[in-house]
DNA sequence: CTGAAAGCGCTAACAG
DNA sequence: CTGTTAGCGCTTTCAG
């Protein structure tokens, strides 16, 4: 009941307590009839490692802290759910923190890991995020920082990420090959790497395939259903013409679907959709929507072997320290006139 | 650069480095002179606190470690999101633990929290446990614990739930009120009590309506969208005449609705079907789909409230305890012959 | 193979 | 208002 420690395990073996700590450890120099007795009366006991001791007195937490915007966010929890897979099959617990895309929470959250001394950090930065100020206060302190999905341009940190302008190239080229010839594209107005990239591959899509780049095709707003649906009843009291959308994430170009079917325009007869992101409803919902895959999971369990590399070897040699997994396209019924592959 | 604590503190203004704690922790009895002083260096220096130091010396962690099946599934990242940002808001840290449904890793998990010296313990059990045996571990070492959604029967444990019965008798009724008879329902072979509860309001409706309760109208199987096609088969092969559907949660029904279009049934007007969760995609499928809503972010919000009020009155009176909030019915498409309401 | 002893960085009496 | 002191429970030399 009242918490036992190595000292009660040695006082009832009558033997020294760094002995017993040694055992518990399983530490080489100690025999196997006293580790096992050791074993034995602290199961009777009811002994639990006091990992809080341990940390404090070796330097180590065994904690390693995940900063992202929000775990409720699809792409987010998959990747967690990767990460924690990996690192704690080697030993290591999670601490999570959400910085629910504000600078001020996301310092926080920076603040309580350095303070947990937590072994290393692995974070998706918020879209407010714009200097690297908080995350070389972590560097200065010398704990392994490894970044995923979204990073800070101009800011060397080991991370993994999917080329989002081969995403974008290869989604508008996808379009431009299934005869689409007036292409928007939908993009945050926040600048985020990861979005200013997928746009990137839009224009050059576009440019490579000698179609015209048009700013009125353009479109940037708050990422949302709702932004998707403004945006095709904007085009079209505008009066711009379009045959196609890319947009920078699913929820988006659902909005578009749901807009042009209410205008009654066939789906992908008249009008292509692609998203980005393979949420689990591209599968599910009428037209099934085409898409990039991001490859979450792997993301997630490729950061964490990543990072277990960096708490090891501390220095990653500069070719490892960056892994670009390739996007992967997603053909589904809302890009496809005529043929249907999946 | 390298670690700097108090006594480097102490040591620079010449103050003891109790003097120094006090100052940092804002104690009434310091002036402010020398807090102001004491947080100035502190802050030139870069110190950040050490908790693990702290912990270990007050006994207090302030993190509770969050036990989930899968934090990839949208209901629990939800939850945990919603904990997360109201336990956040009150200084504790979130340690995560994913039981992958499996119980071992169950116990593995509840091990890694008593190590770590959690300050207490909110959990959602994983679909193989059946005994209470880890989660009494827990009590007996008097930390605090708390179940979400899934809970053991016959366990007396603090815990925010939703009326599971409630929701599969509100599911049955709005079938039985739409017109429906001929209603199956589709639970999962294992038994969890959320899920005998849903059956247990199905049931309930029925009979309170006067229709009788067939036993070939029940499957059970594991949840699956596979499994929801896989049903309508087998009823269809069998010649078990239906004409409405109630899943123990969305992606069965989803399963339903692909099979029920495949064979050109008309959904609602020939088959109805309700699911249960309200996942991201029944707004967005086609028929959207009826479903029960499970208020999870609500739950997270309650659970980590109910968890706060735990850990400073250690014992709660018992109309206290158990929080069963209400499931909320969503009316879409999916069930709405002749006039649709949302 | 086992024991003795120091100390990680902080909290919290107790003293002044 | 500030200083002194004794640990929290472990890891880790250094001795035997």
């Amino acid at each position: 009941m009242a918490k036992v420690t190595i000292l009660d395990i040695a006082k009832e073996l009558n033997l020294a307590f760094s002995t017993v700590a040694r055992a518990l450890n399983d530490h080489p120099a100690i025999s196997k009839t006293t580790k096992e007795a050791v074993r034995m009366t602290a199961d009777r006991l009811g002994y639990h490692k006091n990992e809080i001791a341990s940390s404090l007195r070796s330097g180590k937490s065994n904690i390693v802290g995940i900063l992202v915007p929000s775990i409720d966010v699809t792409f987010f929890s998959s990747v967690v759910h990767g990460i924690e897979s990996v690192m704690n099959k080697h030993g290591y617990s999670i601490l999570l923190y959400q910085s629910q895309e504000s600078v001020k929470q996301e310092n926080k959250g920076i603040e309580t890991f350095l303070n947990s001394r937590v072994d290393g950090i692995i974070a998706s930065i918020s879209l407010e995020t714009e200097h690297a100020d908080a995350f070389k206060t972590i560097q200065k302190n010398n704990i392994p920082l490894a970044f995923f999905d979204r990073k800070l341009p101009n800011f060397e940190v080991p991370s993994v990420t999917i080329n989002d302008y081969i995403g974008g190239f290869t989604a508008t080229e996808h379009l431009i090959k299934a005869g689409y010839k007036k292409i928007v594209h939908i993009t945050e107005k926040r600048n985020l790497l990861i979005f200013s990239e997928r746009k990137r591959g839009y224009v050059d899509a576009l440019r490579k395939y000698g179609l015209p780049i048009e700013e009125e095709r353009i479109l940037s707003g708050p990422l949302s259903i709702e932004f998707g649906r403004q945006g095709v009843r904007e085009l079209t009291a505008k009066g711009i013409d379009f045959d196609a959308f890319f947009t920078l994430e699913d929820f988006t170009a659902m909005g578009v679907i749901q807009e042009l079917k209410a205008m009654g325009r066939k789906i992908p007869e008249e009008v292509g959709v692609i998203g980005f992101a393979n949420e689990a409803f591209c599968n599910l919902v009428t037209p099934t929507l085409s898409t990039i895959d991001q490859q979450t999971l792997k993301m997630g369990e490729e950061v964490a072997l990543l990072f277990l590399k960096i708490l090891k070897d501390k220095e990653l040699p500069p070719e490892n320290r960056h892994i670009v997994l390739p996007p992967l396209l997603k053909v589904r019924e809302s890009t496809s006139r005529g043929l249907f592959i999946e």
